[in-house]
DNA sequence: CTTAGCACTGAAGAAAAAAGAGTGCTAACG
DNA sequence: CGTTAGCACTCTTTTTTCTTCAGTGCTAAG
């Protein structure tokens, strides 16, 4: 590819993101400054290359999902970004009590705001986590709080109903008897473990151990199938984007954003920025995913930004590595 | 009214509720057992009286809002329920185990399956609490999550970074001291407490004390401000409705289940079941609300459906009955 | 009061026509 | 030989016209 072939689906990218609108040779002229059969000439080759296409014979050119690739990898400069957002994201950070996801989490939603994109942080998998710890919190004499703290820092609490037969003593006491035993467990593994170290050594000491038993067996499965560690920002604004003026394609995509098992393999393992464009980002041909991983002080996660494939990706990219280099710190 | 207007109210009501078309008079001659024209005339006259509209001069009828408040006031008889969906229903309350606000959310989550209809669960706001009890669990000797309990037994958690300067020990210290003084003050009015009793106090005995009231403060902050306790079943699902297929009409209405204003306006005070039909319902024209409010050993809240108003009210009215009778259990 | 009959209405759909944006190709130009 | 003006052609979009049809309101008779 020429350099003005490089520039011409600079400003073909550039003007479809901007406009949405199939672009034509006599809307670059000035840009090119040479003449619209020139550039019908061009774009015809661009179109061979695979880097452009037409909507029907006589459009204009959009971009193929290989020519936004083509213009990520190659064409596209980082984009200076406005002051004012860069000073709300940078508070966030410098707010130094907040635990890394949860600024994180915040971050997110103020780029939702700004780019009008669907933004997703997704924290690891619970599976791969250990048990740090087991804390039970009675509230009265007839509940308790479960808190169970895993080793990415992340913590659930669930409030139970204490079984009749059985006291909050007692309660107390299996905590104590999981904390000795189970710690450092991977969390899928609890469940077995609760089984054959626990089980047998609450049943010498509690007479209603069977219900206890089965009690905490519950907080820990609700904890393993929680779909909790998801974070959606800007749910909606994929509706704002105009080629999501159909509702099927609405259906679709709002559809797989509430399907867990369809958002949860976005999770990535490349702190790098990932881009996936189009069909590779598996929820629409119009959709593309940014991502990357981070992790930081025993926390870990993905963040995603989820948007058209007519995306700001200059921004979005710029955005994100200034992310980066605030979780670095 | 007469009886025989009622007859054809409900034929036409229910008959829009089923297939979202308007409804002539020739469908309702088998149903009716009189000619078209006399129902013709029923139906002009059960038009002026509000109960029903056209959507153009020479179309079917469909109910205005009136109609279906008549329908669902004067004429809807209780749904029999599937004995599936009810054994579903029951198996989760009957789980003693579950917190009640868990398991309500749970059948809400289940009732949007079975509808196809979006529904919320709103905690109660939050201001009107108060503190029960604030726990803090060293995590590591840099981070530490404080548990704040509410007397609804609501329980928020938060990781928090500790400043540096400051050691676990302060932290716990504080925690201690806001527990002798501040349980049972509304959360409402623990931002001010927090400074006129906390922060003397802990200004004596701790040196970087102002880095832990704020560190507190922040607590406190995120919680009160929190959105937390807003759960919905089936978001989505208001896009299956065929009333919904203008891209404008689900902007708007997924636009107000976003945002956290609007939906809280939906907080209701009556433990009866009420109905807010097209415009009352503040969503659209084309939406009803169905809510009722929950209390029971010391939590409270508002359950709701959110619907078309082609609604199917009288499985909705059956549903969030059978729930309040398990509530009260 | 009920009903058959019929003219009338307005939406929805199909078909045809007109407008417009943009292309590809050819031939001329420096 | 790359560049450009010119022009026929293609396909979408918009507008217009026509047709169909479900359903109404009204009238007059039972």
């Amino acid at each position: 590819m020429n350099s003005r072939q490089e520039k011409l689906l600079k400003e073909i990218v550039e003007s479809y993101i901007k406009d949405a609108r199939p672009v034509g040779s006599k809307a670059l002229v000035n840009k090119l400054k040479v003449s619209s059969a020139t550039i019908r000439n061009e774009m015809s080759e661009l179109e061979e290359l695979g880097f452009l296409e037409k909507t029907h014979t006589s459009s204009g050119r959009v971009p193929s999902s290989a020519g936004y690739k083509y213009y990520v990898d190659n064409i596209m400069k980082p984009k200076e970004l406005n002051g004012e957002d860069i000073l709300k994201l940078q508070t966030i950070f410098s707010n130094s009590e907040l635990a890394l996801s949860d600024a994180i989490k915040e971050c997110m939603n103020i780029i939702s705001d700004i780019t009008n994109y669907t933004s997703i942080v997704l924290g690891k998998d619970s599976d791969w986590n250990t048990l740090k710890q087991l804390n039970i919190i009675p509230i009265d004499e007839r509940k308790v709080v479960a808190l169970v703290v895993v080793s990415n820092g992340h913590v659930e609490n669930k409030q139970i109903v204490i079984p009749v037969g059985v006291n909050v003593a007692e309660v107390v006491k299996t905590s104590e008897i999981i904390n000795k035993y189970l710690i450092g467990t991977p969390i899928k593994d609890v469940t077995s473990k609760m089984e054959f170290e626990i089980k047998p050594r609450i049943a010498a000491i509690i007479k209603e151990y069977e219900s206890v038993y089965s009690m905490f067996q519950n907080v820990f499965n609700e904890f393993t199938e929680k779909n909790s560690n998801v974070f959606f920002g800007g749910r909606t604004n994929m509706l704002k984007q105009p080629e999501f003026e159909s509702v099927d394609k609405i259906k679709n995509i709002m559809g797989k954003l509430e399907d867990y098992e369809i958002v949860k393999k976005i999770e990535s393992n490349d702190e790098g920025i990932n881009i996936y464009i189009g069909e590779e980002s598996e929820f629409d041909k119009d959709v593309t995913v940014v991502k990357m991983s981070y992790q930081a002080g025993g926390e870990e996660g993905t963040i995603a930004i989820i948007g058209p494939t007519r995306m700001e990706y200059d921004k979005v990219v710029t955005l994100l590595n200034f992310i980066k280099s605030q979780i670095e710190r």
